[in-house]
RNA sequence: GCGCCCGUAGCUCAGCUUGGAUAGAGCGUCGGACUUCUAAUCCGGAUGUCGCAGGUUCGAGUCCUGCCGGGCGCGCCA
């Protein structure tokens, strides 16, 4: 927020050390002053000037002279009070009355668009949000779809044009392992309600994979009985790849029932997708690809003794085994998930001019998507050097890996009814003034924020175990913590009747209201970071700094009844809205009580 | 065998991409603060070979190399 006066504080100190003909790098890096109560930016610049110089002298003395020669000569920047040495740092101390003001009034001029960035004239594609069908949406799907919704709103927070856009696994041998299970034993039948519906056909889904699984010592007729049921649902895919009418229907009619639980999941979810893709719409496009790679010299074709396949470390000339071999087509000639990976890659970029394009997916699928983007790149798409793989580390079960195959999943909508069920007994507890309908929002917004908060603020790379008292809680870092800073801050200003035009910060400040106004400034650089790393872990780690901080503030700094009370509403309200900001960008609403 | 990821306090994790001032949180534990702007809060105490070993550097939790431990992946599942 301070950028033109700190290139001023540059320039000053760069002719400084040239007068004295010192080199420097290039790049003068500042970072906040780790001193409390202190508001202002240092640099180590003296260290790497006294070690270029290398003379024969001890670096650190050298570097102490240094600082404190420049810290003298550096003419006082506009905006700073004071330059200082300090051992070996040039530290510059803010004019906290400007910048106070400049802060509080701009978050409360920009509001909800507070650290948004300029437009970047990019486009970037977010997708997420791919559960398949004929499955049911559990907490290992939810980390994707909160992660993916959180960076799409940070990115296009950040300035870039973004889409979203969802790719349910709508077909493959595991959709069509169910359809022929629905066929077999469940013919005509359909439960009432989506999210019943949905998860009866889950189990269908779990019962059919049983009965084409392997067993331990299984006796002959078993094994024929087995052997005989994975024929038919065999058969049942090659009729689908004809295109067979009655399996088609019959496809399309359970595929349906999975797609409303999907929906109504993504929109409590608060995921508006832009665009949905559909892995069985990428069947044909997929073969015509293929086709292309084929004469181009890029994939090869052993059919009808093999498969179709791009040999791409071959390709690329590398002697060590990287991306190894991607099989694009079945020896049968149907579409394998890469192939109709690469399909909607093109589509990605010719249909919608994406510039960047973001995949948020399991880890497992980490060398698929190398060799996806990989093969892009031979194929000529310039925007394969801008694709992204987000991505993240399952969320497992004490007893290991959850798997919809296996039946052993928790089930989101379980988790979100538990999440807010504990919300209201809280409550009733601790707030049992609120209405039947302020409760049942509350419960939504602090229940499904606190669930949001603990899929994000684990770093992507890392594995989450589930546990339920983990996920759900509502004490320290966690969502509610924020939301109840976000409460507190509301609470003073419903107090305060109105928030005043203008105040000054020209006094001296109080050490907790100047750590909550410094941690306010660092908000639209938090944007940008996040945003450029791909990484919402950055803001939900900034939103529980910034609101410890003002719980702090609000413990010991007296607003309304103070000397200073116009400046402080001011920066209550400032407060207020950096919180609900962050909040928004991490898909977890900020409730006004709680 | 090859590739990717992880290893920081008793437990769960930030910090590493951009090297910089005494390595931070939460949970748990011990002790304090509610007639006060909502205690889902705050304050204080205790706890660290930052996996190990080298290297680069004035300076390494952060960068490089090797090793150890764990996870995941590696031609017709997605």
């Amino acid at each position: 927020m301070f950028d033109s006066e700190i290139l001023e504080l540059t320039a000053s100190l760069r002719e400084a050390l040239d007068r004295a003909d010192i080199p420097y790098p290039e790049q003068i890096q500042w970072n906040p002053t780790p001193f409390r109560g202190r508001w202002g930016i240092g640099t180590a610049v003296a260290f790497q000037a006294a070690a270029l110089e290398k003379t024969a002298g001890d670096v650190q003395e050298r570097a102490r002279e240094i600082a404190s020669m420049a810290a003298r000569e550096i003419a006082l920047p506009s905006g700073f009070e004071l330059v200082q040495a300090e051992k070996a740092y040039i530290n510059a101390y803010f004019d906290t009355a400007i910048y106070a003001t400049r802060v509080v009034d701009t978050v409360l001029q920009q509001k909800e668009n507070f650290g948004r960035g300029a437009p970047k004239g990019e486009r970037v594609m977010v997708e997420y949000a791919q559960p398949n069908t004929h499955h049911s949406f559990h907490i290992g799907h939810a980390r994707n779809t909160v992660l993916g919704e959180s960076l799409a709103r940070l990115v296009e927070f950040a300035g870039f044009e973004t889409v979203r856009a969802s790719y349910p696994g709508d077909i493959g041998l595991g959709v069509i392992t169910c359809v022929w299970a629905y066929k077999k034993f469940h013919d005509g039948q359909e439960p009432e309600g989506v999210h019943e519906r949905g998860q009866w056909l889950a189990k269908i889904y779990y019962e059919a994979n049983q009965l084409v699984t392997a067993r331990e010592g299984e006796t002959d007729e078993e094994r024929q009985l087995r052997e005989q049921y994975d024929a038919e649902r065999r058969e049942m895919f090659r009729l689908w790849d004809r295109g067979d009418p009655e399996v088609r229907e019959l496809w399309r009619r359970t595929r349906e029932w999975s797609l409303a639980e999907l929906y109504d999941i993504l929109e409590m979810l608060g995921a508006e997708i832009d665009v949905f893709f559909f892995e069985s719409d990428m069947d044909e496009p997929a073969k015509e690809i293929v086709e292309e790679l084929i004469s181009l010299g890029i994939a090869e074709d052993e059919r009808p003794e093999g498969t179709v396949f791009v040999k791409i470390d071959e390709k690329l000339n590398l002697d060590r085994e990287k991306y190894r071999t991607s099989v694009l087509l079945r020896q049968d000639g149907t579409t394998l998930y890469s192939a109709k990976d690469l399909a909607l890659a093109k589509r990605k970029f010719d249909s919608y001019d994406v510039d960047r394009s973001i995949y948020v997916v399991d880890v497992r699928q980490s060398l698929h998507f190398d060799q996806v983007f990989k093969i892009l790149e031979l194929w000529g798409f310039e925007q394969a050097a801008k694709s992204h793989h987000l991505s993240y580390g399952f969320v497992t079960l004490p007893g290991g890996m959850m798997s919809s195959r296996m039946g052993n999943v928790v089930l989101y909508m379980d988790v979100a009814t538990e999440a807010q069920r504990r919300v209201l007994d809280i409550i009733a507890e601790k707030n049992p003034s609120l209405s039947e309908e302020e409760r049942r929002v509350v419960a939504r917004q602090v229940g499904l924020g606190a669930l949001n908060y603990a899929l994000i603020s684990v770093d992507n790379t890392k594995e989450i175990v589930f546990d339920w008292d983990k996920a759900l809680s509502f004490e320290g870092r966690s969502a509610p913590y924020i939301q109840n800073a976000h409460v507190r801050a509301n609470s003073i200003l419903k107090k305060s009747e109105g928030v005043p035009d203008a105040a000054s910060f020209d006094y001296e400040l109080l050490e907790m209201e100047l750590e909550l106004i410094e941690r306010i400034s660092q908000f639209p650089d938090v944007v940008q970071r996040a945003a450029n790393e791909y990484k919402p872990l950055n803001m939900s780690n900034y939103a529980y700094e910034l609101a410890k901080t003002f719980h702090g503030f609000y413990h010991t700094v007296p607003v309304l009844r103070s000397d200073r009370r116009e400046a402080r509403i001011r920066l209550t309200a400032a407060a207020k809205q950096t919180l609900a900001n962050s909040l928004r960008l991490l898909d977890i609403e900020p409730p006004d009580r709680m």
